[in-house]
Formats: structure tokens, C-alpha cells, sequence
RNA sequence: GCGGCUGUAGCUCAGUGGAUAGAGCAUCUGUCUUCGGAACAGAGGGUCGGGAGUUCGAAUCUCUCCAGCCGUACCA
């Protein structure tokens, strides 16, 4: 039987036989012929399946379009999966489901279980998912609450694609700003112990810092303190850093992510020095020339607007320099096939020299995806909030989760796509927490739990139940939609878009509440999914499990939580 | 100035060149003696920012104008 994940394939197949058996018994002319393009009609009354072929073969075959059709129709294989192809003005190709396939395709995802909707288009590659990477110079605000739930869901959805995926975060531990941040600590840190050490004027006023510094204290005292008047020492920043990336790790974890990879900027100067490798490839190929007294990366030569400093005049490098050694990392050193890199789109005049740089060290920048979500405007109060860690005035990513909830917060994030701009209303988002759309996902399958759980306790589980018995067309509907699972994950993880999750979960809880209503409306119980006839409620709560698992499966890519009850 | 993203219902947003442009929230009207009312059905609400073009067909592609955000560092 054809799996509902390559019915597409199928189909396109089935067309391009027709199409072609046409051509040879002379009822289409032979002319070049595009592919069949299967599509999904918006309205089911259309068919679960299109193709707009005769409209676009019309042209260069001289023919009518519907007669474009009926020639393919003609010759179409007779296929135990469809009903008969209906042809539909002006010259569409309507097909549908045969019963007794969407019937039987409910055993088949019961059987799939969890692992129901894996794909195989990834199998065989390494992908890499890079995401949030904020400076670790204070903690993660909402705006990386969007970067973290575009990026696990993503990564996510590519694992169910087949591929076997690294979830990447880049630490900034070697910048300009870890100094400052170091400067800002330390000042206090002397405050802690009396002193006046005013904050540097482009430091970090947050509150946090001084938090930071009181943490130090009481793990080292007076350890790092200097003679007044003296600078920050060495390895304060270092300190500071590792402590702030620990607290990112455990917010991270709160929020559900969990990273395969911390990556340290530093590194790439230590060890084996992708740095000195990837600036040694640059050089060989007569690309850095010295200029001004830094160094430049002849990018203009590769299409670039600019050439652009990789070492500073004062011999450190820049950040563009840490991320051409970076992305010749992620290639070469470790051979991904696939990257992405989800960015804040702040940093969207940076896409373009990346992906120059990556190809000039030997990396596939063909197969590098930057994925840029525009920023989260915060409003509260009425008032739009500037996310910044310099004015240190911003929500964080935890004080989100403990008002509205991870669940909810992740679901608003991948509601949106990340080319939107979105403004995050904190007062709304707080009052709202009970109508936010991942309540109505979640309750459809603690509801599926539900019945699941009364028919066991009467005796009756969905073991041998008879698929052939779900004909009415509220269940056929839920049949369809599961099935729409796999085409999902396919598009998020095609288009890098996952933004189509929550609404696939959508669709499909709605499904299921009509599906769980139309029993309730019809007054009669036995209308419902537990009868009196054993049999048909065996098959109806194997169509429960079934959907189950298709709506758990989807609550997992979104990092988002299935409860059993709510 | 140049470049990128965005502009779709009152609000927040979906929408792979195809059929009557959708969802949630909000408003209004109903349904079911709740296998779980965080449910379901229906109604109202749109010059898809404006204009031009390509196409058998455009919210979708091209051009142009308008508006918002962002970028255009030897910051990241």
C-alpha cells in the first residue's frame, strides 16, 4: 500500500502515465509537458489532491483545456488508493481519497506510534540548527524567546525529516563586548564591597550585573578584588560569562530547548585553530590584503558591496573574522550538509558576507540557510519597550514563562512567521493566557486522552478494532487531517518555515472537536464513540488513538506539552 | 541615498501562480439533558497599502509610489 507520505510522488506518477500513454495513442499532441504540479485544493469539496496540469498544457497542446483532461483522464491507471478522477471547469483535476485507503490508514499510523510522520528526505545528512546565540552578556529577553522557538521547532521538524540534527548554540565569549561587560562587572563587584566604582558609560546598567557581581562574592569573596583604582583582573569577564551562560543553559531548558552544543567563540583561536586554517585558505588564495594597518578580506571581489577588516589595527580580529573561521568550522572541519543559522533580522546586512566568506573557505553556502525573524517590539502599558541589554531595560525570557507558561509563549512565538514583525503586548499577553490558541490544541488531546481512558476503565480498548466501520464523514474528515501530518513537516522542513506547525495543530484539534461534537449533537448515545456495539466503538477509539498520535507528534515538534488531562 | 523585511477582517496573524481570500480573538445569534463547555454551528465584518504590468488566471511574479521596522562600523 502507498504510504501517505509519498501519495503525492504517487499521484504525479500516476499523471505523468496518463500523460504519456496520451501522447503515444495521439489524444494529446507531443509537446513538452510540465510536471504535474499536485497541489492541495482549498476547499475538500474540490478533492484531496489537484493538479492544474490541462490548464497549463492547454497552450501548447492547441486544445481546450478540458479536453486537455479528459485525454489524461482517459488514460489514467485504474489505483486502488483513489476514487474515480473527477475533471472540473476550467480544467482542473480533482482527486480524492478512496474510503477504504483513508480506513486503512488508520491502522497505519497506529502502528507508526510516535515515530508516525517521519520522513526520509533528510536521511543520510547532517544538519546543524544554530539559534539564539545572544551575547552572553546578560540573560535571554522575549526577543530570544522567538529565536528559541523558531530554532528548537525547526530543528525538530528536521530530525522528523530524516536528517540527524545538532542544535548549536555560538557563544560570544571573545568580542570587544565581553570587556566591557568584564569592566561593568567588576565596578559591581567594588560596590558590593563599599567602594565608588561608577558603571562604564557604555556598559551594562541592568540590574542583573549587580546580581552577577553578588553571586561572585559569595562563591570567591574578596578574592577578585584590586587595589582601588586598578582595572578589572584578566578573568573577570571570563567569570561573569560562564556564570551568565549557565543561567542562558537553564532558561534554555525552562523554554524546553535543550542544545546538543555550546560553542565557544575562543575556541576557534585555540586547539587546532580553525581560525589560523580558514584565514591560511583566504590568504592562499591572494583574498586578505593589508591596508590602514588592519587586514581586509577582499570580499568586493567576490560580489560583496565592501571589502571588510577581518584584523583590526590593533591585531584582533573581528567578529566578521571569528564567523568566517566559524562557518568554515561548521563545513569543513565538521561537515554538515545543512546549516541554519537563525538570526535576529538586525543582523540581515551581515547574510550576504557570511555566506561570500563561507564559500571562500570551502564551505556549500548553497546549503546554508539564514533564517532572519524580525524583532519582538514589546509593548506594556501602552508603551513600546526597546529590547536592549545596553539600556537594560527589558523583559526576560523567564519572567515570560512564569507569567504566561512556556507552552503558550512557544505557540505565540511559531504562530507568527519569522518575517512578520510582531508586537508583543505583555499586559495582553498575561490577560490572554487563557484564550491563547495552545489551550484549545492541548485540550483537544487531553479530551482523546479522555475517552481513551473511560473506555479502558469499561473494558474496551481499541485492539482489533475495525477500521472498515468509520464511514461517517465527520470521521473520514479526522482521517484526512492526521494524514496531513507528514505533508506538514515536509513544507517546515523544505521551506524552513514553522510557522506551519501551529496551524497544522490547529486544524487538527478543530477536526477532532467536530468530529467529538457531531456524536454530542446528535442527541443519541449511541452516536457516540462508546456504544452499545462493541465493535464500532473498538474502531471509533482506534481512530481516537490514531489521532492521538498524530496531535502528540505535532505538540512535540513544537516543543510544546500533550497533557493526558488539563 | 542605497539595501533588506513587512503592509491581508475591528485586533493579532495564516495563505506552495489556480476554483467563492482564511483562522484565532472581539461582536451578535443559536446548538448540545457536557462520553470533559477551554466544545460546536451560524452571522456580520475585506478596494489583500495605492497604481501599472506579465499571465488563460495574481494576495502570490515584475516595476513604481506610500507607510512602518531594520541595516548600511577596524560593534556584535
Amino acid at each position: 500500500m502507498v504510504e501517505i507520505r509519498d501519495i503525492r510522488t504517487h499521484l504525479s506518477n500516476l499523471v505523468a502515465e496518463a500523460v504519456e500513454e496520451a501522447v503515444r495513442t495521439g489524444d494529446l499532441p507531443d509537446v513538452a509537458i510540465p510536471g504535474p504540479g499536485i497541489e492541495r485544493p482549498k476547499d475538500v469539496s474540490n478533492g484531496d489532491y489537484a493538479s492544474t496540469l490541462p490548464l497549463r498544457l492547454a497552450r501548447a497542446a492547441l486544445m481546450p483545456p478540458l479536453d486537455v483532461a479528459r485525454a489524461i483522464v482517459k488514460h489514467l491507471p485504474a489505483d486502488g488508493t483513489l476514487d474515480p478522477v473527477e475533471i472540473a471547469p476550467p480544467g482542473f483535476l480533482n482527486f480524492r481519497l478512496a474510503a477504504s485507503y483513508l480506513q486503512a490508514q488508520v491502522d497505519a499510523v497506529v502502528s507508526r506510534g510516535g515515530s508516525y510522520a517521519d520522513l526520509t528526505l533528510g536521511t543520510g545528512k547532517k544538519a546543524q540548527v544554530e539559534f539564539v546565540s545572544a551575547n552572553p552578556t546578560g540573560p535571554l529577553h522575549v526577543g530570544n524567546g522567538r529565536g528559541a522557538a523558531i530554532g528548537d521547532s525547526l530543528a525538530s521538524a528536521l530530525a522528523a525529516a530524516g536528517y540527524e540534527v545538532e542544535r548549536e548554540y555560538y557563544v560570544n565569549d571573545a568580542g570587544t563586548q565581553t570587556d566591557t561587560f568584564g569592566d561593568t562587572l567588576y565596578a559591581r563587584y567594588q560596590q558590593i564591597f563599599g567602594r565608588e566604582a561608577p558603571i562604564p558609560d557604555d556598559g551594562y546598567p541592568g540590574e542583573y550585573m549587580a546580581e552577577l557581581a553578588e553571586e561572585i562574592a559569595r562563591l570567591h569573596g574578596e578574592d577578585y578584588l584590586r587595589p582601588e583604582g586598578e582595572a578589572a583582573p584578566a578573568d573577570m569577564s571570563a567569570l561573569g560569562i560562564e556564570l551568565m551562560v549557565k543561567k542562558i543553559g537553564e532558561t534554555a531548558e525552562r523554554f524546553g530547548v535543550h542544545y546538543d552544543e555550546w560553542f565557544s567563540e575562543r575556541s576557534l583561536y585555540e586547539g587546532e585553530k580553525p581560525y589560523e586554517t580558514a584565514m591560511g585558505i583566504l590568504r592562499a588564495n591572494g583574498q586578505l590584503a593589508e591596508r590602514e594597518g588592519a587586514l581586509w578580506f577582499s570580499s568586493s571581489e567576490l560580489g560583496e558591496a565592501k571589502d571588510n577588516v577581518v584584523v583590526r589595527s590593533d591585531g584582533r580580529p573581528t567578529y566578521y573574522a571569528s564567523d568566517i573561521a566559524y562557518h568554515y568550522d561548521k563545513f569543513v572541519r565538521r561537515g554538515f550538509g545543512l546549516v541554519i543559522d537563525v538570526w535576529g533580522a538586525d543582523h540581515h546586512g551581515h547574510v550576504s558576507r557570511v555566506k561570500t566568506a563561507t564559500r571562500a573557505v570551502g564551505g556549500d553556502a548553497d546549503n546554508l540557510h539564514i533564517l532572519l525573524y524580525q524583532l519582538v517590539t514589546l509593548k506594556r502599558g501602552g508603551e513600546i519597550v526597546r529590547l536592549s541589554k545596553r539600556s537594560g531595560d527589558f523583559i526576560t525570557l523567564d519572567e515570560l514563562i512564569d507569567e504566561v507558561g512556556k507552552d503558550a509563549a512557544r505557540m505565540f512565538f511559531l504562530l507568527r512567521s519569522p518575517g512578520s514583525q510582531m508586537e508583543f503586548d505583555i499586559d495582553l499577553a498575561v490577560k490572554q493566557s487563557s484564550e491563547n490558541p495552545v489551550f484549545y490544541v492541548q485540550y483537544a488531546h487531553a479530551r482523546l486522552a479522555s475517552i481513551l481512558q473511560r473506555a479502558s476503565e469499561q473494558g474496551v480498548t481499541p485492539e482489533g478494532g475495525d477500521v472498515g466501520r468509520l464511514t461517517a464523514p465527520h470521521e473520514l474528515a479526522l482521517i484526512r487531517e492526521m494524514l496531513r501530518l507528514p505533508e506538514a513537516i515536509e513544507q517546515v522542513a523544505t521551506t524552513f518555515e514553522p510557522q506551519h506547525l501551529p496551524h497544522y495543530a490547529m486544524t487538527l484539534a478543530t477536526a477532532f472537536h467536530v468530529f467529538n461534537d457531531a456524536f454530542k449533537q446528535a442527541g443519541d448515545s449511541s452516536m457516540k464513540v462508546i456504544t452499545e456495539d462493541a465493535e464500532l466503538t473498538r474502531a471509533r477509539l482506534r481512530l481516537v488513538q490514531a489521532a492521538k498520535i498524530a496531535l502528540a507528534r505535532v505538540l512535540e515538534l513544537m516543543g510544546v506539552d500533550a497533557p493526558e488531562r488539563m
